[in-house]
RNA sequence: GGCUGAGUGGCAGAGUGGUCAUGCAGCGGACUGCAAAUCCGUCCACGCCGGUUCGAUUCCGACCUCAGCCUCCA
């Protein structure tokens, strides 16, 4: 198995740490708002890691963390005048509702920042104590930037490259302008006692607190949006590393990230697609064909074209698996093993991809019964390795977010159509294809029978 | 300006020093009452300029372009 590390930025052959168990941490949501396709790229990702790994006989210990204590969430709430809280909980809910409808696999634990303040404040005062940490004041907590020798080693800078860049006002408490806060003094809500008075914590060290606690010191694997390389990730290695005295993550992975027609995506430019929205009208499994279809180390670009795209992809495979019924048969070992080589290069999707394709094809091409049904297994047993097709076909052609008509409605008008074929009065059968289609529904005859499907 | 990464056919996207990726879309054909699905066939390519080489999309160097980060961000 070999996985770009972005802390040497190579590919490595990896070796976790106790053989055959992974420990990975993932930047989860900071929730106060809808998550965005963005968002679903990240952890549709990491969801496929997790699956992969456990495919290859890992047992995986996967947390992920929702920052719940954050100046947006608390801004919302000011605006909506109700607690923080009210905030939080209704987007992690929102999380939750989008994150099962992508057949994410739950994470081993999730944990919230607002639940381990008494962690984020002991490592605090523990930096504090070996001078990494120096208050002011104000009351505000920074972490001294220039006592941590190796900063810059993930994000590839060094401090007068920065010190050059720094294009924000530096504020005048600060050692050095790119001193961050890791306690911020504050009477609103959310505040909590501290030995520096009533505050919360600042962005990074909540990551730093909730990892430790739950996966140690050092652990194998940590991740996240490839935004959040710079400065999140360097500053939790940072505080990590000061305050354990010991290595932090092996292995950094990140995931690129996606644009929306050409344009990153933000409010602003009213090119802000939620997974609620794109689910509205796909399949969960088309937007993971769609991200499947791209490295994850390189950038993405959603567009109406490259959604169908994944769609028409995605179709033929349930195709070939129509009527079809798991029976006990070996599948085939030489697609087995291409398949696993293309996903241990760093998971190499697009291969991946194109070995399931391949056998879609051997499937419609089989010349006997028998060659078809192990084609058939080994397809649906790979993709469902990596978390596709693990709907039937009959469902997931018949899939939509909004109804138009219904099923019975359908059937009916089938059977009328069928009715006046009998009859060779094409004219009126073909009227009632043409209905049919105007609402969406395709119709395939099979044989004797009328198949349908959403378009 | 700095850092990081990338440039392959209409689009997506592998890969390799010397025949061919492949997929989606398109086009032609088979099948079908007609379609759809499926199958068969088919068009279109490696940013620019040098160098190494018998030969480079693949190796080396310069250039150009693009993206992300440098401020909140998955």
């Amino acid at each position: 198995m070999k996985i770009y590390n972005s802390l040497s930025g190579s590919k490595e052959v990896f070796k976790p740490i106790t053989q055959k168990k992974i420990n990975m941490y993932v930047c989860g949501m900071t929730v106060y708002d809808d998550c965005h396709i963005g968002h679903a790229r990240t952890f549709l990702t990491f969801d496929l890691f997790l699956r992969f790994f456990n495919f290859l006989g890992f047992e995986v210990n996967y947390v992920r963390n929702i920052t719940d204590i954050e100046d947006k969430i608390i801004e919302k709430a000011k605006i909506e005048k109700v607690n923080y809280d009210d905030i939080s909980l209704r987007f992690i809910e929102s999380m939750h509702e989008d994150f099962k409808k992508l057949n994410l696999l739950s994470p081993n634990i999730e944990p919230k920042a607002s639940e381990h303040i008494g962690e984020i404040v002991s490592m605090i005062e523990n930096l504090e104590s070996k001078h990494h940490a120096y208050s002011v004041e104000e009351g505000d907590v920074y972490f001294d930037i220039n006592s941590y020798s190796d900063y810059g080693k993930l994000s590839k800078r060094n401090l007068e490259e920065l010190d050059a860049g720094a294009r924000v006002e530096v504020d005048k408490f600060k050692k050095s302008p790119n001193d961050f806060v890791l306690w911020k003094k504050t009477q609103t809500e959310p505040n909590w006692k501290s030995r520096w008075g009533r505050g919360r914590p600042g962005w990074h060290i909540e990551c730093s607190a909730m990892s430790k606690k739950y996966l140690g010191n050092t652990f194998d694997i940590h991740g996240g949006g490839l935004d959040l390389k710079f400065p999140h990730h360097e500053n939790e290695i940072a505080q990590s590393e000061c305050c354990n005295e010991k290595g932090f993550a092996n292995y950094w992975m990140h995931v690129a990230p996606l644009n929306v027609d050409g344009k990153k995506m933000s409010k602003s430019l009213d090119n802000f697609i939620t997974i609620k929205k794109v689910l509205n009208e796909y399949h969960s499994e088309v937007l993971r064909v769609f991200f499947y279809l791209t490295h994850y180390r390189k950038p993405i670009n959603f567009t109406k074209d490259s959604i169908i795209e994944a769609k028409n992809i995605l179709d033929k495979i349930y195709e070939s698996l129509r009527n079809f019924e798991l029976i006990d048969i070996e599948i085939d070992e030489n697609y087995k093993s291409k398949f696993e080589e293309a996903l241990s290069d760093d998971f190499n999707t697009p291969k991946a991809l194109k070995i399931l394709q391949d056998l879609t094809q051997k499937i419609n091409k089989a010349d006997s019964a028998e060659k078809k049904y192990t084609f058939q297994t080994t397809l649906k047993s790979l993709a469902n390795a990596i978390g596709l097709l693990s709907d039937t076909t009959e469902s997931y052609f018949k899939y939509s977010g909004k109804e138009e008509i219904s099923e019975e409605e359908i059937e009916a008008l089938i059977s009328k159509r069928n009715e006046a074929r009998q009859n060779k009065d094409f004219e009126k059968a073909d009227s009632i294809r043409d209905d049919l289609l105007s609402k969406d529904i395709i119709l395939e005859d099979k044989n004797d029978k009328t198949f349908w499907k959403k378009r």
